[in-house]
DNA sequence: TGCAAAAATACAAACGTTTGCGCAATTTCC
DNA sequence: GGAAATTGCGCAAACGTTTGTATTTTTGCA
């Protein structure tokens, strides 16, 4: 037999169906006898009950969709891990999509997940993402929503983000303290409430530290390598000698332009990323960055869709992790 | 109303659901103007086919299951990316576990997408992972398997991994060329086709280049940054001048480890990585390493999955990918 | 106009569960 | 010892599709 259903046990031991199925729940109203009989013979046919069968009848599943840009993000990756191990210990599992940070793909994903009737979905925007009617989808059809990192407002549902804002502040305030004198920024996608944020941190840290604003030395959408390689060059001619950024591939394009260049950072120059990839402390000099502490974060996110699921939380609601500035020898001005 | 289905459709229509499923599936047995129809007011209601009963109704669904030992792994995720790639637009979608490593959690994911009723499964094993039972059980109950990196032997099903063999042997066959006259090797699981393979490679080169195998140089169990750092003062004092690394964070370790106690990297001492992580090439000296096209072996298992699903493949089926050798600093003795 | 063939749609069962209800048989209680 | 409560299980419908077969409608042609 090629996969043995509860009729299957049912005419083997000559009882019904419903009997088996209640028994294989451990509902008290099968005694406890023939309850343990079931179970016996349902593992000698090596029985596995049939999900989609068991979810169409009770209308709901315990999967839960999450969509991010990229797996192979450290963070996105670790946030997933973090989800994960909240999940599934509460019975739960996990479908994973990717939308390769374009707005079709996220939409179809969203598709995808309600097609397949998961419980829930927790979803990072792709940055191309600017619309949330598709989103807002998710919700008027009574799905949980959860968004983490970037998160638009306004969305019934749980969003988890980290305190960009004040982690910006953070790192450039670090760098003014460390003596750098004219503080640049290679900033991300300024649609994205994660850039702005930062932005906004930076911008305040500088005048806390009676610095004035320079538009002209903020680069906007600048977090790879090579825009950072690039703008690092901007950044110099304009006569910066630190720079804030906001992504960790952009501060390692910053490195190598200035290895490339004999720029000496610290001591010349100094940087701080954001995020803590893997190799941020590897570089040589090491990079000074802000932990975005992915796996609490996937903690967080996935524990608002247990809430919301139990009914503890309803409307729109906002969690905000803090950030930590880890100093490394990229800003250790001496 | 909730979630429409064809049934509402049906009634709204004034025709029965039979007529309706068969439209939205673009069946010619109904009229090209009832089909417009339908799919117009469908479309207007907001419909979405509920897959679970579809899946039910035709005894087969669209997803197939992806078990990983960790997806914050670069190779993994981008395997992962390479299989969606091909899958996404064959139609199915993936729905990824971790196993942690642990052969516990790699059962539970197994039952758990059993359970789900995917198509198929495309699994690499944790490393814990010994006995073959679980997986056999996915073959006997009529799944497609396709095994991928860590694969056993002897289950029907395609495998594809890297020609480690090879790999390892270009590696140490080109720190043979290089000039250094001592290599270790620092190995892994000894249990798994991956290591074994690339410990015979590593062998093959020494005999080829006339030097002897010295098993007192061969550290097994070490592809992590520590274990590396740890047997690179080991090596040292067994007197080698170079190592063939397993791993990369083997090899980082081993960078480490020269950097803090003054040793020069290539001059004095000669390292070779496995897996060109991200980080490889950031390293400072950037390490030599071997590439395993991840995105390749994903595109290859995710093929391999929909040859078998369409009976063009039977049996037991090996694909074998060659590595590429990337040669960096960290070999370049002048 | 009539009739067979073809086209379009309807009917009903099935996929494997779950669950409200019903009905005996057994136990409990005063 | 008899009514009431409890226990243990069966019956049958339902979840939303799909699909083989039956029925109705339309078409083509003589």
């Amino acid at each position: 037999m090629a996969r043995p259903t509860i009729n299957d046990i049912a005419k083997a031991l000559n009882i019904t169906p419903s009997t088996v199925s209640r028994a294989l729940a451990g509902n008290t109203r099968v005694s406890a006898a023939t309850r343990e009989l079931i179970n016996r013979t349902a593992a000698e046919m090596g029985y596995e009950r049939n999900l989609l069968a068991s979810s169409l009848r009770k209308g709901s599943t315990d999967t839960v969709g999450m969509i991010v840009p990229r797996i192979n993000r450290q963070f996105f990756s670790n946030v997933i891990s973090g989800a994960e191990a909240i999940l599934n210990p509460a019975g739960y599992n996990l479908i994973i999509c990717q939308s390769h940070e374009r707005l079709e793909d996220e939409k179809k994903a969203i598709m995808t997940l309600m097609r397949n009737q998961v419980a829930g979905i927790i979803i990072s925007h792709s940055l191309e993402a600017t619309d949330s009617k598709a989103v807002a989808d998710i919700v008027k059809s009574g799905l949980v929503l959860v968004q983490f990192d970037r998160a638009y407002n306004g969305l019934e549902g749980i969003s988890v983000t980290n305190d960009n804002f004040a982690g910006a502040y953070q790192a450039t305030a670090h760098l003014a303290k460390s003596g750098y004198k004219r503080i640049g920024h290679l900033a991300g996608d300024i649609l994205s409430n994660v850039y702005t944020d930062r932005m906004e941190g930076y911008k305040k840290a500088l005048q806390d530290n009676g610095m004035e604003i320079d538009e002209s030395i903020i680069y906007t959408d600048s977090i790879t390598r090579d825009k950072g390689f690039y703008n690092m060059a901007k950044a110099l001619q304009a006569g910066c000698d630190a720079l804030y950024c906001a992504g960790d591939y952009a501060a390692l394009g910053v490195i190598e332009y200035a290895r490339h260049n004999n720029i000496k950072i610290p001591d010349e120059f100094g940087v701080v990323g954001t995020a803590n990839e893997n190799f941020a402390e590897l570089l040589s000099p090491a990079l000074t960055t802000i932990e975005q502490n992915a796996f609490d974060m996937g903690n967080r996110a996935a524990q608002a869709f247990l809430d919301q699921k139990q009914g503890k939380v309803e409307g729109e609601s906002k969690i905000v992790i803090p950030m930590r500035l880890i100093v490394r020898e990229s800003s250790r001005k001496n």
